[in-house]
DNA sequence: GAGAAGATCTCCT
DNA sequence: GGAGATCTTCTCA
């Protein structure tokens, strides 16, 4: 049996590249009326403040990024595309904006709540997408600000796979700013992944 | 108050 | 491989 243990506040209160690297092969834990669903985090963009273009908080604290500014591990949500939601967790220290953007899951458990969330039966395709992902595990604006660390609705534990993978990294996707810094990573030959990237 | 762009997905060819 | 869907958020006047 796991322990459904949620990662403490210092996992997140780091440097965001780092997070974004270390959140790689963690499971996601999705908990909806007594229904678990689980996710093995295969995908990750680092997406900071001040000296990052790409960033949401690039040009300073707004209604929409004030999460991003807030303290570390929280959900931030955004919707984007007039379609989609997208999962951040948030990262560093108070008034340090930073933000991990979650792009692809593998799907452990519940996968048939995941396929109805989705409409579609094929696996390959509940959570191989950050706009993907949220409808699967059924998070939307009302999971924007939610604590990650309590170990309720949604939050993240250790898994056993561990150090059983190799990661490599990439430029980010779908942004025009920025778009130089290597700061996507993704498990090496693992199906979900959103994109084969070139490892660069 | 208006205009434009967007950390995407799906369907069509 | 390419374009349309669709609407929120930000910026500027």
């Amino acid at each position: 049996m796991l322990e459904l243990k949620p990662l403490p506040i210092e996992f997140y209160a780091r440097d965001t590249v780092t997070v974004a690297q270390e959140v790689l092969g963690k499971l996601l834990v999705r908990e909806l009326n007594g229904v678990l669903l689980e996710g093995l985090i295969v995908e990750s963009e680092a997406y900071r403040g001040s000296d990052d273009p790409a960033s949401h908080a690039y040009r300073g604290i707004t209604n929409r990024n004030k999460v991003m500014f807030g303290r570390a591990g929280v959900a931030y949500v955004y919707f984007t595309y007039g379609n989609h939601y997208c999962l951040n967790f948030t990262t560093e220290r108070e008034k340090i904006a930073g933000a991990v953007l979650i792009r692809a899951l593998q799907p452990l458990v519940g996968i048939d709540v995941m396929k109805r969330n989705r409409g579609t039966d094929d696996v390959h395709n509940l959570t191989s997408g950050p706009g993907k992902l949220t409808k699967a595990f059924s998070i939307a604006r009302s999971e924007n600000g939610l604590d990650l660390t309590t170990g309720k609705q949604l939050f993240v534990i250790e898994s056993d796979r561990q150090n059983r993978f190799q990661i490599a990294s990439s430029r980010r996707i779908g942004i025009r700013e920025g778009s130089d810094k290597p700061w996507r990573f993704y498990i090496v030959d693992n199906v979900f992944v959103s994109r084969r990237g070139h490892s660069k």
